[in-house]
DNA sequence: TTACTAACCTATTCAACGT
DNA sequence: ACGTTGAATAGGTTAGTAA
């Protein structure tokens, strides 16, 4: 396929996907925000069907706009409730609905979740229309079961987002791999990862005290990896500093370098089995319908040569025991590469168009 | 370029419902 | 009463859009 084609394609619906309110339907909301921040899930119904947007969308809505209302109050407010010391009202909601999904229902959310824990839009409204549940819940039904099913192929949370990223609805297909057995690039990674954000120590990198860097300065791993599950991101670069990088199915988790790992992806639009890595000299012709990613991938190559050099020499700081840290040596033994998992990052490229 | 905003995430908690 | 699980909240990020 044409790749001015496809990207046209990506950013046409990436654009579709982003729906902007128009000031009617924010007047609307705004009304309703009024009356009753917490509107129940047969309210939103009734709101998606009058503005003609969907329920999730509406929920989503509110949800921002609670948050700045409390974040409003709590500025206005905080000196004065703390001087009378007493806390701001909890809003008391309606009693909950609770949906009761059916056998069948559940199986084919199951199942799909079992294919990806990470469905984009596109697949929840597909997974939707054969459910007849609404879009919204089966959002909710997977983030529940993301919670209460950790991955099991997966040693973190963190790196089970690894087979949604970069989906792209529009072109991508239930069935079609993940996205990382594609190649793409992405520099925007260099804000995430670089190393003025990297924690003091080895210790912080753990995964053990992923929960509480999430909520300080380090974004979280599979926020930094991620992007947007709606598939809006057209690219995505993965690389954390999580402890944990095992072998998942369709993600690219490595312990070596992420110059070689770059190294290695580079054969992959062509890939067919294991044939050996293409050197990374000038020489190297890559297919010119793929020159776009190979020029992207130099420059990133030159980044994450600065990154892993940098990686390394911060652990040899940090584990100075020379018998794991050889700089510039990136075979890895893999007893070796177990004891260097700190700094392990996996990583996933991606440049073919997603369904 | 920057601020705003829609969509997404995890973690946690609440609460309905079946046993 | 308790376990399961749908729903909601809090607090965060990314990336497209508008100013």
């Amino acid at each position: 396929m044409d790749l001015n084609c496809t990207f046209g394609l990506l950013e046409k619906e990436a654009r579709r996907r982003r729906m902007i309110l128009n000031q009617n339907q924010k007047n609307t909301l705004h009304a309703w925000f009024e009356k009753n921040p917490n509107p129940d899930l047969t309210t939103r119904g009734h709101l998606a069907k009058e503005l003609g947007i969907s329920e999730s969308q509406i929920m989503t809505w509110f949800q921002k706009n609670r948050k700045i209302k409390k974040q409003v109050e709590f500025e206005c407010c905080y000196e004065e409730s703390q001087a009378q010391g007493k806390d701001k009202p909890k809003v008391k909601e309606a009693g909950r609905s609770r949906t009761r999904f059916s056998r069948f229902q559940t199986d084919i959310l199951i199942e799909a979740f079992e294919k990806n824990r990470f469905p984009g839009i596109a697949t929840r409204e597909k997974l939707a229309q054969q459910t007849g549940i609404p879009e919204s819940r089966i959002h909710i039904w997977f983030q529940n079961r993301r919670a209460r099913h950790p991955d099991p192929k997966q040693g973190t949370q963190a790196t089970a987002h690894l087979s949604q990223n970069s989906q792209c609805p529009a072109l991508k297909t239930p069935d079609q791999p993940a996205p990382s057995e594609t190649l793409t690039s992405s520099l925007s990674v260099t804000t995430a990862l670089s190393p003025p954000h990297t924690p003091s120590g080895p210790s912080n990198l753990s995964s053990g005290h992923q929960k509480q860097l999430s909520k300080t300065t380090v974004p979280q791993p599979s926020q930094v990896v991620q992007g947007r599950g709606d598939g809006q991101n057209s690219s995505v670069f993965i690389g954390h500093l999580s402890s944990v990088v095992t072998p998942g199915e369709e993600g690219f988790h490595t312990q070596a370098p992420l110059c070689l790992q770059i190294q290695e992806r580079r054969q992959e639009p062509g890939e067919s089995s294991g044939s050996a890595v293409p050197p990374l000299d000038s020489s190297t012709q890559a297919p010119a319908v793929n020159q776009h990613f190979w020029e992207l991938d130099q420059t990133d190559f030159a980044f994450l040569q600065h990154w892993d050099e940098w990686l390394q020499s911060m652990l040899a700081e940090w584990i100075p025991d020379e018998e794991y840290w050889t700089p510039g040596d990136s075979a890895l033994h893999p007893q070796q590469a177990q004891l260097q998992q700190p700094a392990s990052v996996s990583h996933q490229v991606d440049t073919t168009p997603q369904q």
